[in-house]
DNA sequence: TTTTAAATTTAGACAAATCTAAAAATAGTT
DNA sequence: AACTATTTTTAGATTTGTCTAAATTTAAAA
């Protein structure tokens, strides 16, 4: 018994997937409505484009729209939002766990991968994969019933001198900052300790394995760790 | 370096990648031009649509094509369609050797993995699967240049009695006849005996592991041995 | 509250890939 | 060679997803 079988007979197309996933995102981040405007640019396409795909998702029962009210998933359009969210992830994991990619590598692959249906395929990923519970760039993966067991991460800039926290993720993921994390030799798993944070502007002296370094108040804002 | 990326540069859509592949397995059988009419009924489609396709082919180099004559792919359009092929196979291999899937059940995925446009992903996979030179049903997987050494294989049914033959592929790849062969327990690289030749009926007894059975005119066709 | 600005929707057009129906070319047969 | 049957191409229509430009609605400001 496969992932959402009875989902994956609507057979959506490429477009409509990528669509419901970005508005998966967008509410995911805001919690209301996602607005025509956010989804076009999320899409990088135009207003129109995005009001023609709402609709088109709201006959489906996908969305709930009304007019001028912006898009929220139905139960049944969060499930298939949250399965492509899973293929996605536990591509980008096949990729740098077996494939030797690095993880600023592997988005664009997955971007594809991710519409590739077969439910035997996922599931038997995941198992091949040991049913990881994180993507490469610290994010959770849905379970088969679109769950995710969120361990609350929070971003490093919010914890204050002499707390540890155990870096679990990323909020930005562009190669430019995922190069930079390699750089200075910060990976997920990875323990740091607040040494001291510069009022001026609030970059952070961090701890972490031999190394103790200062990294800005924007690196510190998209790194995500847990409290230890 | 990695295969013809200066071809994957020329980003063909679906449906042109498909048709491409279509023709190539259809001049491979054949060895002259392919026909419209040939090019339909593979891609399920009608003649029509068939010449909008190699029209359009045409004008971007990937086939000949004079008006009534069919078409022939050029070494361009040779490259991307061996490219693609290649892509299925190996995508086979690992559905059957990483994921547990069984030889009857992949070709469906691997004609959507196919298409997946990352020339790391492939030769990665390619490293990882240990270079195969068949895909599970003995088919040959090109190598990144486009070329495959075929290995001499034939029909069961050309062997004469006494003869062995080194089960090395399939003509018909239908689930039922793989089905079939997995019923029988015959399988790539088992080693077959023509016992006797029925002459009314084309029917072979044969000899394979612990047993001696006979097979239909029909299957014995349709399995390809390499003589040894 | 009126006016202005911004966001959203509608209307109409276009490219890609397909179809049906009709015309044109080729191949086969008398 | 002339006729017929088959194959192939063309013409015109349709669907999907996109666009631009214009109209409409909502939000903000005066
Ligand atoms: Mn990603
Ligand atoms: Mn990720
Ligand atoms: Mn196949
Ligand atoms: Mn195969």
């Amino acid at each position: 018994m496969y992932f959402c079988t009875h989902v994956i007979l609507y057979c959506m197309t490429l477009s409509e997937e990528n669509y419901l996933k970005a508005i998966y995102h967008l509410s995911a981040k805001s919690g209301i409505a996602v607005t025509t405007n956010d989804l076009a640019d999320a899409m990088d396409t135009k207003a129109s484009s995005a009001t023609d795909m709402i609709k088109k998702l709201a006959d489906k029962d996908f969305v709930n729209y009304k007019k001028y009210q912006g898009a929220t998933l139905t139960k049944e359009g969060r499930l298939i939002a949250a399965s492509i969210v899973r293929k996605h992830r536990l591509w980008e994991v096949f990729l740098v766990e077996k494939l030797n990619f690095n993880w600023d590598e592997v988005h664009e692959v997955a971007e594809h991968l991710e519409h590739i249906k077969s439910d035997k395929l996922i599931e038997e990923l995941d198992a091949y994969l040991d049913y990881p519970t994180v993507d490469p760039h610290g994010d959770p993966i849905p379970d088969k019933y679109g769950e995710i067991q969120a361990g609350k991460k929070v971003p490093l800039s919010s914890l204050k001198p002499s707390e540890k926290g155990l870096c679990v993720g990323v909020k930005n993921t562009s190669k430019e900052f995922l190069q930079y994390l390699d750089k200075i030799e910060i990976a997920l798993g990875i323990e740091l300790t607040i040494i001291e944070k510069e009022v001026f502007d609030g970059s952070v002296t961090i701890a972490y394995k031999e190394f103790q370094k200062n990294i800005s108040a924007v690196a510190a804002a998209n790194l995500y760790v847990r409290k230890i």
